[in-house]
RNA sequence: CGGGGCGUAGCGCAGACUGGUCAGCGCACCUGCCUUGGGAGCAGGGGGUCGGCGGUUCAAAUCCGCCCGUCCCGACCA
C-alpha cells in the first residue's frame, strides 16, 4: 500500500477530547473517527487491525470446533420477554418499534437468538455438544461511554454459546475454551490475567474475566500476593481477622441517647470506640422485599454478594418509605431488637461473637452498646456479604496478602447452565439414549474486537506513538524513502515490489521531510521500517529499525529479506508459559 | 442519572472578567520557489451562522436564560 494513496491522515495536536493514551494515539494516527460519545468509525487503518485481531480469533474458536454464523442485530421483543431480560436490563438495552408497532431490541448479546436456534434444531443427544459463535455487532445504551475505543456503545464482538447434554459435559468442555482464550490473547500479544469472576445467581466457579492490568481499566480485581489466586473483587474472598476481647463477665446491653449521632466516624467520636467494635447495618430493597446488612464496623457490605446470596435479581437501596413503613429509621438501623419478623437480616461473617458491639436502636436518636450477637439478637442468616480489603490475608493459601488491582475486562467465560434453557424461559430440551428429554445445558464466552484494539496499545505505546505486536499490526512493515532523487525512488520501487509479495507493506512514497516521515512511522507503530536513502544507497545498505526495541541494523540488498524473516519471526509473540488448564478428552 | 470542565477555521488555542476598535494566532490545507536523516524555510492564498435558540442593549464571541454536544469523576454496567 503506497501512503499517499493510503488515507492515513496523522495530525500532530493531542485531540482535546482524549486522556487515554489508546484514545490520544488511535485518533492521531488516524485509526478511529467518532461519530458521537461512544460511537465510532474505523478508519482504513482501524480495520485492517480488527480484521488481524478477528482472524486470529476465528482461528482458535475453529480450532476448538466452533461453527460460525452470523446473528442479527434486530431482535423481536417477544424472545428478550421470554428470558424476562426485557423487563430486567435497565436502559441499557435499546428498545425501538417498527412501523406496526411491534416491539424489537437491538442485541447487546445474543443468548436470546441463539437459544432459540437451538431449541429449533437441537432435537438429539445426537446434535451434541456444539458451539455456535458469531463476530458481530453489538449495541448497547451505555450511561457513559469513555476512554475512546474501551467502553463505547456500538461494538464487534466475538460472542461464543456452547450447548452440552449436561454439566459435566460443559465442565469438560470450558477449559479448551479458557484455554482457547489465553492463546487469543497471548497472540495478539496482550499479558490477560484469568481471574475468577461473579457468577451472579448461577454460583459455582464457572467464570472467569481476562483482566489486562491497567491504570485505565475500569473493573478492579484482587490478587493474592504469594499464591496465584485472582478474583473479581465482587468475588474475592479474604480472611477476616477476629476481634475477640470479650471480658469474663460480659455486662448487659445498655441504651444510649445519641442525638444526630449517625455515620460510624460520628460514632466513633461519640463513643470513643474502634471501628471493629461497631455492627454496621445497610437497608436494601431486594425484589422489593427489604433486607437489612450487617457487617462489622471496618467493613463495607458488598450488593453483589448480597445479591447472590438472596439469589435476587434487583438490588437497591431502600428507600425511606421502605423504612417508614417497617418502622424503621436510617442511621439507626440495627438487628437488635427487630419487631418486624418480615425483615430479613443478613449478618457477615465478619461479626463474631467473642466481642460487644456498638449498634443502632432501631429508634430515632438511639443506640444500643454492650452488644453481644447470640445473647442480645440471634443469627439466623450468616453470610460472606463483605467487601475485601487490601491487606486482608488471602483465604486460598492464608500467608499472602491481597492487593486490588485495576484493569481492562478483555474477555468474560461463563458457565451459564440452564439459564436460558429452564423451563420458565426457553426451555430447552433433547431427546438421550435414555428415551427420555434432558435440559441442555449452556456455557457463553464473549471478546470485545475494539476494547481488544485499544488494550494492545495501552499495553504496547511510547512517547512516540503506538508499538503494534506484529500479528495484529495493519501492516508489517512500513518502507520509508528518504530524500528526493531518482535513484532513491527506482531503489524503493524495486524494493516494495519485492517486500509486498511477502509481507503487508506501507510504502511511505510521499513527498515529505524526512522528520514527518520518520515521525509518522513512529506514531503509526508500524513493527519494522525500512529506510531508503541516498546516504544508504552509497554504501549499498538498507536500514532496518525495530520499532519494539528500537534496534537499528543495516542489510544489503541479497540479505534484506532474510533479515526481515527473522526479525518478523522474533517479534512473533510467544505462547510459551501459558497458565492453561488442564484438557480432558 | 448526580457533580464538574469545555464548545471561536480541519486540529490545538487566544479574545470574554471590563460589550464597540475583534474575527485573531500556531499547525494543517492550496500555489510557487527552495530544501531532504527526526514534525525545514520564504512568498502568496482559501477557509468562520464564534454550538443552537431566545433575551438585554444603539451595539453581543463577550452579559442573562433555556437547550444541545463533548469530556472527566461518581452511580449504573446482560
Amino acid at each position: 500500500m503506497r501512503y499517499s494513496r493510503s488515507f492515513i491522515h496523522t495530525q500532530y495536536e493531542v485531540p482535546k477530547e482524549a486522556e487515554t493514551p489508546s484514545h490520544i494515539l488511535l485518533l492521531r494516527g488516524s485509526y478511529i473517527y467518532p461519530a458521537a460519545a461512544g460511537i465510532y468509525s474505523l478508519l482504513p487503518l482501524g480495520h485492517r487491525v480488527a480484521e488481524k485481531v478477528k482472524k486470529i480469533i476465528r482461528e482458535e474458536m475453529d480450532g476448538i470446533d466452533g461453527l460460525e454464523v452470523t446473528m442479527p442485530v434486530l431482535n423481536p421483543a417477544e424472545l428478550w420477554k421470554a428470558t424476562k431480560r426485557y423487563f430486567d436490563i435497565g436502559q441499557e438495552l435499546f428498545r425501538i418499534r417498527d412501523r406496526r408497532q411491534r416491539e424489537f431490541v437491538l442485541a447487546m448479546t445474543h443468548e436470546e437468538i441463539v437459544t432459540d436456534i437451538a431449541k429449533k434444531f437441537l432435537r438429539s443427544y445426537r446434535d451434541l455438544p456444539v458451539m455456535l459463535y458469531q463476530i458481530q455487532t453489538k449495541i448497547r445504551d451505555e450511561a457513559r461511554p469513555r476512554a475512546g475505543l474501551l467502553r463505547v456503545r456500538e461494538f464487534q464482538m466475538k460472542d461464543a454459546y456452547s450447548f452440552h447434554p449436561d454439566f459435566d459435559d460443559l465442565d469438560r468442555y470450558y477449559p479448551r475454551i479458557y484455554n482457547a482464550y489465553l492463546r487469543i490473547f497471548a497472540r495478539c500479544g496482550l499479558n490477560a490475567v484469568p481471574i475468577e469472576a461473579d457468577t451472579g445467581i448461577m454460583g459455582g466457579t464457572g467464570s472467569h474475566e481476562f483482566m489486562l492490568e491497567s491504570a485505565y481499566g475500569e473493573d478492579q480485581f484482587v490478587v493474592c500476593t504469594q499464591c496465584d489466586y485472582r478474583a473479581n473483587t465482587e468475588k474475592a474472598v479474604g480472611i477476616k481477622p477476629p476481634v475477640d476481647d470479650l471480658p469474663e463477665d460480659p455486662p448487659i446491653m445498655e441504651k444510649v441517647s445519641t442525638p444526630g449521632v449517625k455515620t460510624i466516624a460520628q460514632l466513633m467520636d461519640f463513643f470513643h470506640t474502634a471501628e471493629d467494635h461497631f455492627l454496621k447495618t445497610v437497608a436494601y430493597e431486594a425484589d422489593g422485599r427489604l433486607v437489612l446488612g450487617v457487617v462489622r464496623g471496618d467493613f463495607a457490605i458488598s450488593p453483589t454478594k448480597l445479591t447472590n446470596h438472596l439469589k435476587a435479581v434487583r438490588l437497591e437501596m431502600a428507600s425511606e418509605e421502605l423504612l417508614e413503613r417497617h418502622g424503621l429509621h436510617g442511621g439507626f438501623l440495627s438487628p437488635v431488637g427487630l419487631s418486624d419478623k418480615s425483615v430479613r437480616v443478613v449478618v457477615d461473617t465478619s461479626v463474631g461473637d467473642r466481642t460487644l458491639y456498638v449498634a443502632g436502636g432501631n429508634a430515632v436518636d438511639v443506640h444500643v452498646k454492650n452488644v453481644l450477637p447470640g445473647r442480645d439478637f440471634q443469627i439466623q442468616d450468616r453470610a460472606d456479604i463483605a467487601e475485601v480489603r487490601p491487606g486482608d490475608p488471602c483465604a486460598v493459601c492464608g500467608r499472602g496478602r491481597l492487593e486490588i488491582r485495576r484493569g481492562i475486562e478483555l474477555g468474560h467465560t461463563f458457565k451459564l447452565g440452564t439459564k436460558y434453557t429452564a423451563p420458565d424461559t426457553m426451555d430447552v430440551t433433547y431427546l438421550g439414549t435414555d428415551g427420555d428429554n434432558h435440559r441442555v445445558v449452556m456455557g457463553c464466552y464473549g471478546i470485545g474486537v475494539e476494547r481488544l484494539m485499544a488494550s494492545a496499545v495501552e499495553q504496547w505505546h511510547d512517547d512516540a506513538g503506538i508499538i503494534w505486536p506484529v500479528t495484529i499490526a495493519p501492516f508489517q512493515v512500513i518502507l520509508t524513502t528518504l530524500g528526493k532523487s531518482p535513484e532513491v525512488d527506482a531503489a524503493a520501487e524495486a524494493l516494495y515490489e519485492d517486500l509486498r509479495t511477502r509481507w503487508e507493506v506501507l510504502y511511505d512514497d510521499r513527498d515529505e521531510s524526512p522528520g514527518v516521515k520518520l515521525k509518522d512511522a513512529d506514531l503509526l507503530g508500524i513493527p519494522l521500517r525500512v529506510v531508503v536513502s541516498q546516504r544508504g544507497l552509497k554504501q549499498q545498505t538498507y536500514e532496518v529499525k525495530v520499532r519494539k526495541t528500537g534496534e537499528v541494523s543495516f542489510h544489503g540488498r541479497a540479505e534484506l529479506v532474510r533479515a526481515l524473516e527473522r526479525m518478523v519471526a522474533d517479534l512473533v509473540p510467544s505462547l510459551d508459559g501459558l497458565p492453561l488448564l488442564p484438557e480432558t478428552a
